[in-house]
DNA sequence: TGTACATCAGTGAACGCGCGTTCACTGATGTAC
DNA sequence: TGTACATCAGTGAACGCGCGTTCACTGATGTAC
């Protein structure tokens, strides 16, 4: 069906019960938290016995992992496909709150508190760039700032390493930056919960921030 | 020496242990995780039994609320010394990031990853709507935006619950939420250590975020 | 089509471990007369 | 000042638990001739 992919039956049975794992994983994660996930927990949520689950994954450790890079994968397809279907910034920042939303949990293992110790493993890193490069060309589009140079844009423009080789200027690097910064500023502290209590909507807060994000770029 | 405090040798020593426990705590959340605070463990580092804790906190769980509930007093506190000290917006925002790059831990403790199922006692709230309440005195001492009110200021208007008595208007609890939301933004995502490797400098770009919010108040 | 062999999923027992927590107890410190 | 008692810090043994992980093994599935 698909082309070039040639599975086995026994290749598809793996790459099923690879799945069913990661699926029952993120269950308890969204039980327990991502630091209670346990291998043995999930054999027996499975109905099969812990040392099993040693045929899919070498350890804990290679899981967590394996869902850390879901998420980032997931994240920078959401992404992409946002902006295959031709999403400027707006379409990214309602994609990106649609993504997190639909999962806390996964979000909070892209962008939540870090494990001490812990550091992701290079292709990790590099599907993080991938989703940065994906803000910087929606960014890209949008009209020039044409006030002064700030000083931050000033720095940004001997500090654009991050940037690989686009070919965005600082102005737009730094409204790329502020894009994320600010959007997560709200979407971490509504999903983990300290604005429950204060009355408003935090989708129109969301939706103000992203107008001001917008009028930023076109004023002064 | 300070007055109304009358303390018996064995209350002090008491809270000289207490605080102790407290310590590794700390000390063990900043090497492994909260997650994987142990009261076994902290016993081990006192050269102590495990049982022993028993005597100091009721259970892993109490110790545990007490750290979040210290970490939350700590910024409360901070805040307060600021005002104190005649801090303006400014001044809050510098107090933020100092409280926040002094221990990383403990502000993750605070605005991190929620653990599912944990829910805070009803005095940790109350501080953190203390803390909200010193960024409204700070932001209400800013001239007034002459702009149009936003939608969402006329939003806040209907759903200011989270203010209490706080004759703020509604452009200044805007302002006040995008303050905490912004400086959060970029504070959690430079302590998660996302920014390394990006090249700029984190502080200039939390100034840049300051000024900017600064100005939001002045213009337009 | 049938047989011999290799591959591989899953089991059950076992390992050592550290955890939170309880309990009965010892010994030191403070208090009352 | 001295004695009797109460308070309380800390110990060590014990509980049951679940964890990650290894290992030798069984039985089913696929492969080669």
């Amino acid at each position: 069906m698909d082309g070039a992919e040639v599975t086995t039956p026994r290749e598809r049975y793996r790459a099923q019960v690879r799945a069913e794992i990661k699926e029952r994983a993120w269950e308890q994660i969204a039980t327990a938290g991502a630091s209670a996930l346990s291998l043995n927990a999930i054999a027996k949520r499975m109905g099969m016995s812990g040392p099993a689950l040693y045929r899919y994954f070498a350890s804990r450790d290679e899981l967590i992992t394996e869902l850390v890079r879901d998420a980032y994968r997931s994240l920078a397809d959401t992404f992409r496909a946002a902006r295959t279907a031709g999403a400027d910034p707006t379409g990214l920042a309602h994609a990106l709150r649609g993504w997190a939303l639909a999962d806390p949990h996964r979000y909070f293992l892209v962008y939540g508190t870090p494990v001490p110790g812990y550091h992701a493993p290079d292709d990790i890193t590099a599907i993080a760039s991938e989703i940065m490069a994906g803000l910087l060309d929606a960014c890209a589009e949008l009209l020039p700032a044409d006030g002064p140079a700030t000083p931050f844009d000033a720095h940004l423009a001997d500090h654009r390493d991050w940037a690989g080789d686009h070919p965005a200027p600082p102005a737009t690097l730094h409204r790329a930056l502020t894009f994320w910064t600010r959007l997560h500023g709200v979407l971490s502290l509504e999903l983990a919960g300290h604005f429950t209590g204060m009355g408003f909507d935090p989708e129109r807060f969301y939706d103000a921030e992203l107008a001001d994000l917008l009028r930023m770029s076109t004023e002064s």
